[in-house]
DNA sequence: GTTGGCAGACCCCGGGGCCGAGTGCCAGCG
DNA sequence: CGCTGGCACTCGGCCCCGGGGTCTGCCAAC
């Protein structure tokens, strides 16, 4: 009670040397195991040379500082989200880190990616398999990226498809609903004027382009040109949120920690690319995974989950993570995150430069 | 006994209209309730002149057909698959279906879908959401699809995206590793050579068209056209499997009719996207939609599953339906896939024509 | 500060008893 | 011959209870 909120460094100070092994054999035990770990339990794992009901003193203290807590009287302690935390930011001090998987890992990843998405695709297979969690990768927005090419193909008299090529890679498109039929011809002119004046520019600007050239065209190249800007309107980047890839839904219904009803809110959660995407682009910007664990999490319904994300930078970053219990091995799993982005970051590269 | 391995509608016939309508009852209330129904409830519902007593007598018989199944001794009576089927074949031979949706469904599959790709994005979305189920959407085969054009851009020195659209509003891209430093003018060349032997064919033959340009080119373009023809190796339909869309997965965690490990088990089939793409191509080519009930099912683990699925046509046709406990409402599903089947149907070849 | 001892709390589990729902069977009736 | 009401029986679900085990908190002593 002497200093209640103090912040989370200064806390973690105030634990002397045997608390720091009290509360660690308790995390990797129950994380370990999944039942609540009592003082005998204790003392045998952090090979202490003090009493069992030394160590309970101890724990009591621990429980008053809210790093562990017990279900019911008579039970075994647990850690609370602090408790994971207090490791967490310790694995992150240090500076190298337990080595995650490498070479299949490469393997995996590379072999034979087909193009940007089927490698973001891929790549989310890999991280679920490997941490047997949930993953998530979004793919980076486009804003920064050039445009390296623009196509407008006519696939009915009425309808054509616009294709936006970016120095990434990545492709877009629209369907284009030209309200009047067009000749061949016309839609030639369009293409030449499009690729003289956008190509090269960066994709965000790309509407504001487009928009400028409808206002200065002659008038029959404007009502082609029209639906043209207003099909590239609307971010262009925000189409993102489609292109959030999620793999592993399966471990969720495997781990017991999870209710039914819970199991299901996150499942739907899961399904609302707009809030994952929101999620994970909240991800910290330095080359440490961001940790964010149960009630530190800001989507209601994820109290009981955490989530371990780090970016991937190219032109603009991207990011990926892992989404689970808050009962996980974060060692390994912030290891392979950030393996895994590393990866992803190299063969990204490899691809567009 | 009289019988035993009669085909399907034969045994239909056997059974006397109260029986008929018996079945019926435990079906629905079953379906309504998920809790066994018993012989009194059953004649309430069927608003029999009989007596429990006799109802009871009938659905002794009733199993003893198969067609119903009591969970333990003093229960009430359960469907089986087969109490199931009868129905369904009941609701296919009756042309005209109870109504789907219509209004909102068409402005919200229409509602400024992108490209085909969001499209089919969507109308996973719907479906899941109208059915309460897992819904699943596969992309057409492409081999019918004509090319409407075929590009080459340079990515790095080292490495070009290739891009294939077809006249569906489908694009396919790969990134081809080029081996050694090409000069803009070199891509230039490829790119109108393929474009003037390749484009209009159909996708199915462009591997085998662009082999053989490789065969027949000059020295100094074959080095560039190799890796293009390994690219587009390997069908380029497969790909497809990639484009399975699948939604509403919490919709199995919200049903009670599954066990933990069950529920794991069919969350892990819905991530590989080959057997869900090898199982909705097993659909049926009438316009009526395919239903497989419980064991009918090819896939082991979705056993207790069943799945509504029917073709949608375009150029080639794709596929589209639903997957849940065998326990659903099998009439409105059926309409509802069916008309999200026409919907998006109609919806397709207005883009695309 | 540490220790062993000890009482107390509580979960887990299995058993027993009761209730209710639903069945199968049977004798009797039309 | 089909239908009916009656009846015995079965069995899951529920509650209660008591024993075993575990872990805690407290305390007195070292």
């Amino acid at each position: 009670m002497a200093g209640p909120d103090l912040a989370r460094d200064d806390a973690r100070d105030l634990l002397d040397d045997r608390k720091v092994r009290i509360l660690r054999a308790i995390v990797s035990e129950y994380v370990a195991t999944g039942e609540p770990i009592g003082s005998k339990r204790v003392v045998e794992v952090a090979k202490l040379d003090v009493s069992a009901a030394t160590v309970r003193n101890e724990m009591s203290a621990l429980e008053e500082l809210g790093y562990i807590h017990q279900p019911h009287t008579s039970a075994g302690r647990i850690p609370t989200d602090r408790g994971y935390r207090y490791f967490v930011d310790e694995l992150s001090e240090m500076t190298k880190m337990p080595d995650g998987p490498r070479a299949e890992l490469v393997q995996e990843l590379l072999g034979g990616a087909r193009d940007v998405e089927d490698l973001l695709f891929r790549t989310s297979t890999v991280l679920s398999q490997l941490t047997r969690l949930v993953s998530l990768v979004i793919a980076p927005a486009m804003d920064a990226a050039r445009l390296k090419l623009i196509e407008l193909v006519s696939l009915s008299p009425q309808t054509a498809l616009l294709l936006l090529v970016a120095d990434t890679g990545r492709v877009e498109k629209r369907v284009v609903d030209l309200r009047e039929p067009v000749t061949d011809a016309d839609v030639e002119r369009v293409r030449t004027v499009l690729m003289e004046h956008v190509r090269g520019h960066r994709m965000g600007e790309v509407h504001d382009l487009i928009q400028g050239l409808v206002d200065g065209a002659p008038s029959e190249l404007r009502t082609l040109l029209a639906p043209i800007a207003e099909a590239t309107a609307g971010n262009l980047t925000e189409e993102a949120i489609h292109h959030v890839y999620v793999g592993g839904q399966a471990s969720l219904a495997g781990e017991p920690t999870f209710e039914r009803d819970q199991l299901s809110q996150v499942l739907e959660l899961l399904e609302e690319r707009m809030t994952l995407a929101r999620l994970l682009s909240e991800t910290g910007d330095d080359d440490q995974p961001t940790v964010r664990i149960g009630e530190e999490n800001p989507v209601e319904g994820l109290r009981t989950t955490s989530l371990v994300s780090q970016r991937y930078r190219l032109v603009s970053s991207g990011s990926l993570g892992v989404l689970g219990p808050t009962r996980m091995d974060y060692a390994s799993v912030l290891a392979t995150v950030r393996a895994v982005a590393g990866q992803l970051q190299e063969t990204l590269t490899d691809l567009s430069e």
